[in-house]
RNA sequence: GGGUGGUUAGCUCAGUUGGUAGAGCGACGGCCUUACAAGCCGUAGGUCACAGGUUCGACCCCUGUACCACCCACCA
């Protein structure tokens, strides 16, 4: 083996054996489980937070399959309409075209052109994670299967009269032109103002002063509202007021939304561009009067003066033109949420369409209950107060979309305005008896992508056929997946799962936080923080990093913050440090529910662990290559007691894995077998090891047993951890397999290690915590009293019971080698003992001369260093003994506890001070 | 305006039915000891945000406060 890890040399190399031999399969046999990926739109490239949540479902995936389970992973992705239809636009952009040039059909086929061009990167992206997905039955949601399936939810839907097409307002987004459903809408606070105009009395008598934060929507008022109960204004309800500019006549009414303190306590009503508006039009049969176009520009409707004027430009005629006249009143600072749309971050308008709808009241009402009642299980358990408040106040659905790629919606219009739904015209005209005469037109607009996705856990499956895939994965076992899309995505699954197959999509909903850079931040490309989850892996050099976080970046300040910003925090670029390391870095970071810090100097952390346990082999094959070690299951072998106690820890490690990765506590689960390997495994165990390997008087069974029990815990360990590092456990494993006495083709489908507990030996435990004080006690003096590591110490043992003694018989060899000792006497009571420092073992002491090596007053301090440290824990106890209530109230072992831990410090003090003034007399 | 989560060592985070506060990284000191310098050995470092309460005993349970983050909501 290579002297270091080089994670290069090895992984793409597995993962290609294991992909071509079918390994990521179901297996046909066990219980099932199952995962579906949330697809990750085609256009996508990986980011952090894939890589984390790739991670999470790898391990499971793979645990449960080595676990025997019969295991699914179903992968694919989504055609993820606004944001690949901008991607394939920006591409025309740059040739001077817009999609109207290409015309409908062709830029439909350009848009699947380059998905057949590009949308393989994130897939191949994902395979350098190291993901296990069955690839064969990867799958598009827009493929023709899965449009088939979405064609079938929405006429199933619209039969069941739950989706219905409505004029309403919507969420209209200028730039994209098309209708958007609220949760794509970001209301952030901004600065803005609030204009006070005054709109002059129809009859000359005075006027009302309105306040608003959007002047250009004046033109399209339709009232003025004041409260009724405000004694200011009672007197003129009913009246009608001149709406200067558009010289129309506008009533005053009463409602009881209008707030008295805000404001003038006048609101300017424009029902057709406000959603509260729309409301008190409805309730007060205003009528609605359409003022925007398509861009948000200024339309016919109003005056000639401000047609075709562009919004935020008509606000400033607007706001000057009445101050012309003297009716702005006053201006005052404000600030107001002004919604955005997520993808184009314009100023949404609520806008007056034609929309298809879904009623979401009906669906929801199943989904609350499938969680109320447990068939579904969030994890982080807090996230279902969220998912309650969400859909108990749930409004109806606008889905449909005027973009051109994406699923076009089943309906079909008459030259009359009737509306028919079907699988095709010709169905339609079938079912209908429609003539060829009566021309029929497709809707032009497609399904919000979340339309689609929300079909997923079923529709990847073959519904609306029921395979026999359908039967045996569905339900699914767990959803991995980020908080930000519980709405979007996971709700919306529940609902139709629930509606169309009776059933829920998954069993739990593992929700995990979003992973933000060490600061903090929320990683984005304008910030230039991001960090490519492949880089890691590969490596980077300062240079290309810079180009790439600062490539399309327009404005030039930001370009230089952003080189500065990364040339100080990786000054040599980044190092490659491997598939495994960065798994295993996000795994110690699932803790639960919150944001992830992801700092690049954990990852280096890890890519060390791997490389201790790449070296620990080396030094496991060094010892057992060629060797009996008991591969063909012979029992002529011995173990020593770091045998039994590491095969005990063993067992300890394996239960905390499992139950880490059992509860997704994968943070728990990594810590617990990082800390087997490095702190168990290699620091102590494959040092005890050397004794008995390395004395050429050892009994060969006990060295058989030790080289055993290395290749065997190592085999198992590798097993253990397969499902967090996949590529360097595979490569290891390979080597030992046949040592280990192990046979298969890949650790992949080999068994998870299951705990036995029978082989936990206590006796054997608590022996090695013995040897292991002992030998800390003696590094401690050895470290504090600045005495060479080379030097052999002679030592004493004075004290010791029985048990001391056998403990100290049978484990001098450990004793000698780990604590690098010349002799170890045992003295009786009366025998004298040198000039000494002293270390404490429960009532044990161990002597290590000083002559020559120990200073006296060094040794003063550190023993005044321990009598202190002492004092203050005895001070606390006494504290509590002395208390007559804590030892009258408190648990009688508890009590008990406290007094032998006093005694047992009151000893050791004595002894200290006793030792003290010892030295001090030299 | 409602709601959720957080506040523990310099940094990032654990803390298991309330009973002596832990890890990694970083810091400091010593080591090229035949698996590993991507390493080994040792050491230091914490009024567990603050204020009350319950309890013999609180990082943990209750109440309140402050700050941070996020979610939801129609104040023009």
């Amino acid at each position: 083996m290579e002297k270091t890890y080089d994670p290069q040399a090895i992984e793409t190399h597995w993962y290609e054996l294991w992909e071509k031999n079918g390994y990521f399969k179901p297996s046909g046999s066990g219980e099932p489980y199952c995962i579906m990926i949330p697809p990750p739109n085609v256009t996508g490239s990986l980011h952090m937070g894939h890589g984390f949540q790739e991670a999470i479902m790898d391990a499971l995936i793979r645990y449960q399959r080595m676990r025997g389970s019969n295991t699914l992973w179903q992968v694919g992705t989504d055609h993820a309409g606004i944001a690949t239809q901008m991607v394939v636009e920006r591409q025309l952009e740059a040739d001077g075209l817009t999609r109207h040039d290409l015309g409908r059909e062709q830029f439909i086929q350009k848009v699947w052109q380059w998905k057949q061009e590009s949308g393989g990167n994130i897939t191949q992206q994902l395979r350098r994670l190291g993901a296990s997905p069955d690839w064969s039955r990867e799958r598009f949601t827009m493929d023709d299967g899965f449009s088939q399936a979405v064609q079938e939810a929405f006429i199933r839907l619209h039969e069941d009269g739950l989706i219905y097409r409505g004029k309403r307002l919507v969420n209209w987004d200028p730039q994209l032109h098309t209708a958007i459903s609220d949760l794509e809408v970001i209301a952030e606070e901004e600065q803005g103002h609030l204009w006070h105009f005054r709109y002059p009395l129809a009859d000359g008598s005075g006027h009302l002063t309105v306040a608003t934060t959007r002047p250009e929507t004046m033109l399209g008022d339709s009232a003025v509202a004041v409260n009724p109960g405000d004694e200011r204004y009672q007197h003129l309800i009913g009246k009608t007021l001149l709406l200067p500019l558009a010289d129309r006549e506008i009533p005053i009414i009463a409602d009881d939304y209008v707030d008295v303190a805000f404001g003038t306590g006048c609101v300017k009503i424009t029902p057709a561009h406000d959603f509260n508006d729309y409301d008190m039009g409805q309730r007060h049969q205003l009528p609605l009067l359409n003022i925007l176009d398509r861009d948000a520009k200024l339309n016919d409707n109003v005056p000639p003066a401000y047609r075709g004027m562009e919004r935020f430009q008509a606000r400033k005629q607007i706001v000057a033109d009445l101050d012309a006249l003297g009716l702005l009143d006053k201006v005052m600072d404000h600030q107001l949420k002004v919604p955005r749309g997520d993808r184009s971050g314009v100023v949404i308008e609520p806008w007056l369409t034609d929309q298809w709808y879904v009623s979401a009241k009906p669906l929801a009402e199943k989904a609350i209950a499938a969680v109320e009642t447990n068939a579904i299980q969030f994890v982080p358990k807090q996230y279902e107060n969220m998912y309650f408040s969400w859909m108990r106040d749930i409004q109806d659905w606008c889905i449909s979309r005027q973009l051109w790629w994406g699923h076009r919606i089943p309906a079909w219009y008459a030259e009359d305005g009737t509306i028919y739904v079907g699988r095709s015209e010709q169905d339609i005209r079938g079912k209908h008896a429609i003539p060829e005469d009566i021309s029929l037109v497709q809707d032009e607009d497609v399904l919000d992508t979340w339309f689609s996705s929300g079909l997923w856990t079923f529709g990847t499956l073959g519904w609306p056929q029921n395979t026999p895939e359908l039967k045996m994965f569905h339900p699914t076992s767990v959803l991995v997946t980020g908080f930000d899309i519980i709405f979007f995505w996971v709700a919306r699954m529940i609902m139709f799962t629930l509606y169309f197959m009776g059933e829920v999509p998954f069993r739990t909903v593992y929700v995990h936080g979003l992973v933000r850079d060490s600061h903090g931040d929320k990683m984005s490309k304008s910030k230039g923080n991001v960090l490519d989850p492949i880089d890691l892996i590969d490596g980077i050099e300062l240079t290309p990093l810079i180009s790439k976080r600062t490539a399309g970046m327009m404005q030039p300040h930001l370009r230089d913050k952003i080189e500065k910003q990364t040339r100080a925090e990786f000054p040599d670029g980044i190092a490659a440090y491997g598939t495994d390391a960065l798994r295993y870095t996000y795994y110690s970071l699932a803790s639960t529910g919150r944001d992830i810090k992801f700092d690049v100097g954990r990852i280096g952390g890890f890519r060390n662990f791997c490389n201790k346990i790449w070296n620990a082999t080396r030094y496991v094959l060094m010892n057992a290559e060629d060797q009996d070690c008991g591969q063909d299951d012979s029992d002529d072998y011995q173990l020593t007691l770091a045998d039994r106690w590491i095969i005990s820890r063993l067992q300890e490690a394996e239960q905390a894995v499992a139950a880490g990765i059992d509860s997704y506590r994968f943070d728990l689960a990594s810590q617990a077998l990082y800390d087997f390997i490095w702190s168990d495994y290699c620091d102590w165990y494959l040092e005890l090891s050397k004794p008995v390997l390395w004395d050429d008087n050892a009994p060969q069974a006990l060295k058989k047993g030790t080289r055993r029990t290395l290749i065997r815990v190592l085999e198992a360990t590798l097993r253990l951890a397969h499902p967090l590092m996949p590529f360097i456990t595979e490569e290891i494993w390979q080597k030992i397999k046949t040592l280990a006495g192990a046979e298969g083709d890949s650790i992949m489908l080999q068994a998870f290690p299951k705990p036995q507990t029978e082989k936990i030996d206590a006796a054997a435990v608590a022996d090695i915590e013995w040897v292991k004080q002992v030998i800390l006690a003696i590094r401690n003096v050895r470290g504090e009293m600045n005495i060479p590591p080379k030097t052999p110490l002679p030592i004493f043992i004075k004290n010791g019971n029985p048990e001391d003694r056998r403990r100290l018989d049978e484990n001098r060899q450990f004793l000698t080698r780990l604590a690098n000792l010349d002799t170890v006497t045992w003295l009786t009571p009366g025998d004298a003992a040198p000039a000494s420092a002293t270390a404490l073992a429960g009532n044990m002491e161990i002597l290590v001369p000083m002559a020559g090596l120990i200073d006296k007053s060094a040794e003063l301090a550190r023993l005044d260093k321990e009598i202190n440290k002492l004092h203050k824990n005895l001070q606390q106890i006494q504290g509590k003994l002395n208390n007559e209530r804590f030892v009258a109230n408190a648990p009688a072992d508890v009590v008990a506890k406290e007094r032998a831990r006093a005694e047992e410090i009151e000893t050791a003090l004595e002894k200290m001070d006793d030792q003290k003034k010892r030295i001090a007399e030299l």
